[in-house]
DNA sequence: TCTAAATATCAACATATCTTGATTTAATTA
DNA sequence: TAATTAAATCAAGATATGTTGATATTTAGA
């Protein structure tokens, strides 16, 4: 029960598919990047980004104090699927910001 | 975004999966049976139904006063998948109460 | 049409989840 | 080690969802 569970609950709001969204299209992303282009408040994005990575859809890897996020490959069928039906939805990506390449964050 | 988070919200829920489980598995029962065997009170159990329904997971046929709840074929690719994970769950089922052949309902 | 049985819906409360701002932790550099 | 930046966690309030008992609706049969 737990992992399914827990993987559908994470797919059960509309941000976290937003940001599985955006780290599909984008790909690796670091959070202040994400926190820039998608204007979204530091702690609910940090939240929302646990929450995806404790269900098996993303993993981390530090560099220095930024952490950058990506889907996680391979994922299973049923996450699979959950991602390919997000693929489909008609969502508007805002572009992404690269702070993190030019100027620094400075949130 | 409206079909997808429908079908995830209704997968959200211990008790829904446990109907899916059980209709999958005992196939079409009418809501008395169910009530019967799964020892649910009547109006929960008829939400959690509703909600399935909304959602595109089961499909109902009245007969009289009975209403007889199934699993929707064929479900879609996304649906399916849930399905299947699903049965794999290690969910215990109750075994199946037919008063409504016998002696009737009830309640 | 009155009654009864099966099911659906409603209202009130309980519980869970999300959002926000504040605080804490971790890593880097002076 | 002190200061700074990025990210994670916490606490409180707001919102959504589930549970229950009561009521309404639907259908069948006397």
């Amino acid at each position: 029960m737990e992992i399914y569970l827990k993987s559908v609950a994470a797919l059960n709001d509309e941000t976290r598919v937003l940001l599985l969204r955006f780290l599909d299209h984008y790909g690796e992303t670091c959070v202040c990047d994400m926190q820039a282009s998608l204007d979204m408040i530091q702690s609910r994005l940090s939240r929302h980004l646990k929450i995806l990575k404790d269900a098996g859809f993303l993993r981390v890897e530090r560099k220095g104090t930024w952490a950058y996020y990506s889907i996680r490959s391979p994922l299973d069928r049923f996450r699979n699927e959950a991602l390919q039906e997000i693929r489909y939805l008609d969502i508007e990506l805002p572009p992404l910001k690269k702070l993190s390449e030019t100027e620094g964050c400075k949130i």
